[in-house]
DNA sequence: TTGTTAATTAACGAATGAGTTAACTAGAGC
DNA sequence: GCTCTAGTTAACTCATTCGTTAATTAACAA
């Protein structure tokens, strides 16, 4: 049994490497088997393995099956509660974010009473 | 000389660990001194210490000086180039985010014609 | 069956991170 | 000067992370 992380910590540990970033970014444009994913990185793919990983232990990335391949999919959730811990720090930043508070509000699903036109 | 690491990453390291993120929550509410950073938690005061230098390097704390103690407030430009990090993905959680979207471009001055009503 | 491709697991080393206690710096108050 | 308080630095663990190469699993192709 491993001592169990806050999910929050380990989504922003996740987060923490360039390297990961750039696989997100990469299936930010669409699916990527691990080998595609890979080749744009100077690392071994046992590496690149132990990355994506990292990104489904945070929710960040699913992973399907098509024969020998594994396909990769961004997973947002996880970007959604960072925003949702963003928020209490948002008001710092900018003032006039209340409409953007209130949006937020309503994606999240904490009070959909909100809605406006 | 360091290696120097880009921003992100140590910004989302310095996140990655719940005792920082209760301080900036603390300091959320305003100023406070190391010792009272430290108060809630259980862990000796160099630990403390430390984690305040990691959200410093980060760039999220900064630290005055008044006699022998030194008050730390909250700093969010950090927390700003999360969100401007954030914005490639969000459209993928939300699709009515359009108005969102506009906003934090305008925040992050990046594109500030857009403004509307 | 044999070989090839895709990916993971195993085993190891180096670097980093987070904690400790002990020692030190620096300002306040007498 | 001496002492107390606030905080940092030093020296040391222990665990985790990130990389490597070698071995393994699994699916396809011949």
């Amino acid at each position: 049994m491993q001592l169990q992380v806050d999910e929050l910590s380990t989504i922003f540990a996740a987060l923490a490497d360039p390297t990961r970033r750039a696989m997100l970014a990469r299936l930010a444009a669409g699916e990527a088997t691990v080998g595609e994913l890979a080749a744009p990185h100077d690392i071994s793919l046992p590496a690149v393995s132990r990355h994506l990983k990292v990104l489904e232990r945070a929710g960040l990335v699913s992973k399907g099956r098509d024969a020998q391949w594994r396909p990769c999919r961004l997973e947002t959730k996880p970007l959604e509660e960072i925003e949702e811990w963003m928020s209490t720090y948002r008001k710092f930043f900018e003032g006039r974010l209340d409409a953007l508070d209130t949006h937020l509000n309503v994606i999240m699903g904490r009070s959909a009473e909100k809605e406006e036109s």
